[in-house]
DNA sequence: GCAAATTAATTAGAGAACTAAAGAAAAATG
DNA sequence: CATTTTTCTTTAGTTCTCTAATTAATTTGC
């Protein structure tokens, strides 16, 4: 522990509370202020992390972001790929071909229907990737299993309150924001 | 309202507490994984709105970040913005360079150290920024306003645990994990 | 004061990511 | 079986990103 933080359940408690006891004081766009702040410092740190891991797995982002995903999910077709990675099918294709040079995935072509493709991980794709994503979390999942039970709970609980509103589809509003246009998206976790 | 959600009160209190009770039977490692999993929709979730948000501004993620703490921080150099940023010279130069020839933004020589350049936003460049970022964090903005005020108290302090839990530096952990490398990163809020 | 070292920014060169548009091959449709 | 649709690849062009020079300005040491 260099930068030490109080880990006692009393660190921990007084902190909340100190926030707790501050928010009562707090306008609501200071409230919103904070969550924004809070928000990009998370964000940040995920593209730092994530940027760091790249270099000691050896492959670019959006390649391990694939890696992962053929890992999880097994046989798919490119245009599944593309869809989850909110890429383009081309720019997949490429990045496969990358992979492929590399000799990390093959290309089985699929009996059923022959305009399929299944992008397949090899021996040494699976390797890679075996090293590379555990090392990106350890850091936060031990600090995280530091914390009391209520602290993870309350974590857990208001991340996924956060996701909710975040990720809900943006129907509702886009009639006064909508600039038309589907999008895309990219980055590893 | 197209995917109703409860928006009442006892529609959101409901929900938290259907998650505590869950929470007593779940393993540590089960609730890591509920962890990261909330924490990747989130981080997706603002990619897609960061991309979505591009494509109605016309520059690129990087580009509005630059003119975003350009913007925010007012005249500073190309090595800070590079460290800001997290990339090297080079690459914010290059930047700045598209940026210029869109007029975006212009260069400045420092009067005190002629080697130091400013960049500053140009009319045109405040006025893409006025309309993008606003449109970024609205929805969610909105909901989060919508939210009884401990459910927002509960939210700002979890997330504040989460950025510090992330953004701490890795100092303590790299012993075993390090792969020296200092790193750099990227994109857009 | 001036040569040497340092600092700031740019340029050059190259790999990767990304998109849109067009093309080729296989499958579905009527 | 000709047409349409689906699936993937190719191509051409932009951007992002890096490292390694290069140029210009400032600071330091003597």
């Amino acid at each position: 522990m260099t930068n030490e933080e109080p880990r006692t359940p009393q660190g921990l408690a007084s902190r909340a509370e100190h926030n707790l006891s501050a928010l009562k004081t707090m306008s609501t766009s200071d409230k919103i202020e904070e969550v924004l702040v809070a928000l990009r410092r998370v964000i940040r740190a995920t593209d730092l992390h994530s940027k760091k891991l790249v270099k000691t797995a050896s492959v670019t982002g959006p390649q391990l972001l694939l890696l992962q995903i053929v890992n999880a999910k097994g046989d798919m077709t490119i245009s599944e790929l593309a869809r989850d990675m909110s890429l383009s099918q081309a720019t997949v294709t490429t990045i496969l071909d990358r992979l492929q040079k590399r000799e990390l995935i093959e290309r089985v072509r699929s009996e059923t229907d022959k305009r399929k493709v299944h992008p397949r991980l090899t021996d040494h794709g699976r390797k890679i990737l075996s090293t590379a994503p555990t090392a990106l979390q350890d850091n936060f999942v031990r600090r995280f299993r530091a914390l009391d039970e209520w602290e993870q709970g309350m974590i857990i609980a208001a991340l996924q309150r956060v996701a909710e509103m975040m990720d809900a589809k943006d129907i509702d509003a886009s009639p006064f924001l909508d600039v038309g246009a589907l999008d895309r998206a990219i980055p590893p976790v």
